[in-house]
DNA sequence: TCATAATGTTACCAATAGTAACGTAAATAT
DNA sequence: ATATTTACGTTACTATTGGTAACATTATGA
């Protein structure tokens, strides 16, 4: 099957985003030349491009190699839906790939709109669309009324993260935050039952770490 | 006074700025060049590089004139003062300079961190710091606990704002967003009074406008 | 065996950040 | 007045970078 012709070397793709993942990781997204990424990956210019049309192509791939299989969610109550989110939210959000890599990214594709649309509707549509469903569900078994609007929840979940992701001087994203956002989610939904799972599994209990914040 | 030699001509510095801003909003940041900018500005490099390190430099000059002259905030009630902070930040967060340039310039401070001290210490400090003294005197009459953390606070005013400011396809910063996120932050605050001010100043009877959500 | 397409190397162009050199102009200090 | 100092604006330059072109070579499918 396939195509004729000499098939593309598959370690080279590989090789590319563990290369483009480390220099972002150390030097930070506008440090990273495409010289340094070939060279380190042991390949070279042209085969870079006859991958990726820019280095900006590179980081929805290295996104979803890292963090693209996430299983369907449904644990059985909206505090443990909630709680998975940020669970996996917060393991996106300490990736150092996006902690380095992400505002330079998202001012590209600002720059270049064309280069991020398959991002916005394979990666960010459908994660926003999943608030939905985890609401949704949470309606029909009556744990919140009808109506909450999903876009002003995922805002509520997400905001605190990418704050503290692009702001120079924040603490890391932590297990205080996203259990403080899980619990902001259930004021905002008007949820009045038994949170306990939030602090047991986000663990506001655990010490915050890192970096004090500026205010 | 100051000193000998001959003086800075006082209006390049002014078209300088002028012409960062209208390049960042046309253009989206990664794609302003400096000798665009010194041509647009009638000046030329040497003169740019005598006034600014680098671009980086000059975002931080672009804010504080559009946007550094806030007066105190005490309207006597603490969702009076929130309401406040909020119309700021809804100015702030829907200046095309932000909104085009922001991204790309923390992805270059978070490079090249020495270029961001100042606007650390300078800017965002200060505005978190505010919001403890909004808290403080809200504790002191009684309207809220004490105890609250001003950071979360400060997080759940600003997250969702910076959010719609980054991601792509997000409606931008409006009434509907502020004043969510003032009740928020009342809630987290375990307020219980009146916010009727909320809406009416935040004005979530206006109709959203703009791009819908993605999700 | 032939067509196809990727391989890696070398070389190249165009755009860009940033600096150097330099004669000129405008301020202060004596 | 004169000397000193510093910004002015022009030209030119270096180094880096993104991105392509050309090319001989190698691996696959038909």
């Amino acid at each position: 099957m396939s195509h004729a012709g000499r098939p593309r070397k598959p370690s080279t793709d590989q090789d590319i985003l563990r290369a483009v993942a480390e220099l972002i990781t150390e030097r930070g997204y506008p440090r990273v030349t495409i010289d340094e990424v070939v060279e380190r990956a042991g390949t070279n210019k042209p085969a870079f491009y006859r991958r990726f049309r820019s280095l900006t192509d590179v980081v929805p791939r290295l996104l979803a190699s890292r963090h693209g299989t996430d299983e369907d969610i449904d644990t059985g109550t909206i505090v443990g839906d909630l709680v998975e989110v940020q669970r996996r939210q917060r393991r996106l959000f300490t990736d150092p790939v996006v902690t380095r890599g992400f505002a330079g990214w998202l001012a590209d594709i600002d720059a270049h709109p064309e280069r991020g649309a398959s991002f916005l509707a394979e990666y960010l549509g459908p994660r926003r669309a999943y608030t939905q469903v985890i609401l949704d569900r949470a309606a029909a078994r009556g744990e919140i009324a009808e109506g909450a609007d999903p876009g002003w929840i995922a805002d509520l979940l997400t905001g605190p993260l990418i704050m503290h992701v692009v702001m120079p001087g924040l603490a890391p994203v932590d297990s205080v935050l996203v259990a403080r956002s899980v619990h902001a989610a259930l004021d905002a939904l008007g949820y009045r039952g038994d949170r306990s799972i939030v602090d047991l599994e986000g663990a506001v209990s655990e010490q915050r770490s890192g970096a004090p914040d500026v205010g």
